[in-house]
Parts: structure tokens; sequence; C-alpha cells
DNA sequence: CCTATAATATAGCAATGGCTATAAGTGCGA
DNA sequence: TCGCACTTATAGCCATTGCTATATTATAGG
């Protein structure tokens, strides 16, 4: 690597390496689970709300097409988050049903800490669709203190 | 899609569809710009630390190889947001230096935030990392709200 | 019971973001 | 000046996440 000639004494505004690249390793690994995480929420709440989770209504809800939801549903079963039988519904497993009521439970908290800091419904629901993927437990527990403080 | 024969006074845990899937798209949306203002934020930043900013270098701080580096600094030629000399380092365009002083304001605000709410400077650096990219302006002006009543 | 419609499966394509291996250019020190 | 070490370029591979087009299956109404 190429060697700065810069004096150590001077404190730019670069972090150190060894750091920061931790800081993106941890977010390229929370990138490659979010969607996983979006789908098995989603097909818990189309459950519980309608007794079951159809491709269709699963691509409706998340804005991709049929054929897209069908892969994926391959890899999560491939995965052991669900079960499928052909050309029917899809179910959790007992590890899907985990995974989906931790994701749920750290979208909600997320969610409505943002409504608490006073942003407004639609932006909340946003945000939180995206942020709730890059939220540690130190800083979800932040979040859950605050909520609590704010009765 | 599939006609749910529970009734419409029920209100599940499900949010409206239309709703939802605005969310699902912003989110799939900030996902696809993510990269783009880590580079340029991490170009402008090697800039101002040592004056250039070398493929080996902005490897090193993301930790990936270099000719991964080296194809999405062509995108990012392409785009508009650098240029490139052959077997030379990189230099910023206006649109980049613009996008890379936007970027890092975010990053600085989001971080400063979490460390206001009692997170750990480890842990704040981590997760800023990965939800600057989906902080809307409302939620941004927000968290600067918070940081301004904490003196 | 048959058929039309709805839902699912499959094939094939493209863009993105990673990798390793290797070729080619730059530039510094002897 | 020239060779070697460092840096950049390129080729070729793979996984992921999207798409359209089309085939196949399920099922509800008549
Ligand atoms: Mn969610
Ligand atoms: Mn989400
Ligand atoms: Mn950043
Ligand atoms: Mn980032």
């Amino acid at each position: 690597m190429s060697i700065k000639p810069t004096p150590e004494t001077f404190q730019g505004v670069l972090v150190d390496a060894d750091t920061q690249v931790e800081s993106f390793r941890q977010t390229r690994n929370s990138r490659r689970t979010e969607l996983i995480e979006d789908y098995v929420e989603l097909i818990a709440d189309l459950i519980a709300d309608g007794g079951e989770a159809r491709q269709v209504d699963i691509a409706q809800r998340l804005g991709v097409a049929q054929p897209t939801v069908a892969k994926m549903l391959k890899r999560l079963a491939a995965d052991g988050f669900i079960q499928q039988k052909p050309y029917r519904g899809v179910f959790l497993t007992a590890q899907g049903r985990e995974l989906a009521e931790r994701s749920r439970d750290r979208h909600q908290i997320v969610e409505n800490f943002l409504r608490a800091l006073g942003i407004s419904a639609e932006t909340a629901r946003i945000d939180a669709e995206g942020i709730e993927h890059y939220v540690s437990g130190e800083t979800l527990q932040a979040f859950k203190s605050y909520l609590s403080k704010q009765g």
C-alpha cells in the first residue's frame, strides 16, 4: 500500500484503517441478510393476518415480480426458513418463526423510536424499513431505553 | 391477488399494501446508491488526508480486493462522479465532491446522534456506516434537533 | 365434469458486487 | 539508466437480485 508522507501527529478526517474496514465488513454482512429478514417477517405477517402466505401477495407487498419471489422462496427453503409444497403457499419452520419474530420486534422498536423523536408516521415507516437491518443489539437497547423514558 | 376471507373490520398486523410497497421500493433504491456514497466519501477523505486516492488504499479501507475497486471506479467514472487517468489515482468531479460532502455530513450526524444516545464509540461507528444510507432528510433533521438540544 | 382463470414453476436474460490469477504500466533507488 | 517493486488493468469466474415470457398446475363455477 502507499505510504502517506504526512507525519503521524497530524490527525486528518481518516480513522484507523483496521477500524474502518471492520465497519464496512459488518455493513456488508447486514446487507446480505436484509432481504431474508424482510421475507420471513412479511410471511409471518401474512400468515397471521390471512392464514396463508401466497407468492402473489408477497410479490405485491414487496413490489417485485412473482418469479422474483419464487426464486427467493427456494433460497429460503434451502436455508431452512420455510417449507414449500408445490403450487401451494409457504409455511415458516421453527427457525423461520424465530427469525421472523426477532425481525418484527426489532422493526417495531426502530419505527416506534423514530415516531418518538417526532418524525412523521410515513417517514418513520419508510426509514425504519431500511434502518432496522443495520441496528445492533446495543443500539436497539438504547432505542428501547429512550422509548421507556418517554413513557 | 388472492382475496382474503376475513372481514375488513379486522385490522391485523398488516398495513395497507400500497403503503408497504412504497417503503420497500424506497429501501431498494437507497441500497442501490449505498456503495456509491461510501466510495465518494472515502475518496474525498483520502484526498483530504493524503492528497490522493489510490486503488490500493481504497481497497484496504473497504476490505475488498483491488480489482473490485477498479471495476467500481469505472462505474463511478461512467456516472460522472470521478475522473480517472490510466495507472493514476482518481479525482472527484464537482458532482462527486457534492455527493461526498452530503454523504460525509449525513454520516457525521448519524454517528454523533448515536453517540449522544449513549451508544459506545465502536458500535456507533459500525451502525452508522449502515444506517446513514437509509436516513431521510426529515429523520436527519430530527437527529440534528436532538443533538442541538443535548448541547 | 369440464373449462376458464388464477397461481405457481421454469427458462433465460441483465446488472451488481464480489473473487483469483495474471498482464501491463510507473517510478524509485542503486 | 535500468531493473524491480508497487500499482493498475484485464480476464474470467460466481452469487445475488431483479426482470419478461411462457409453461404447468390447481381450483372454482357453470
Ligand atoms: Mn422489517
Ligand atoms: Mn426492512
Ligand atoms: Mn459513510
Ligand atoms: Mn456507509
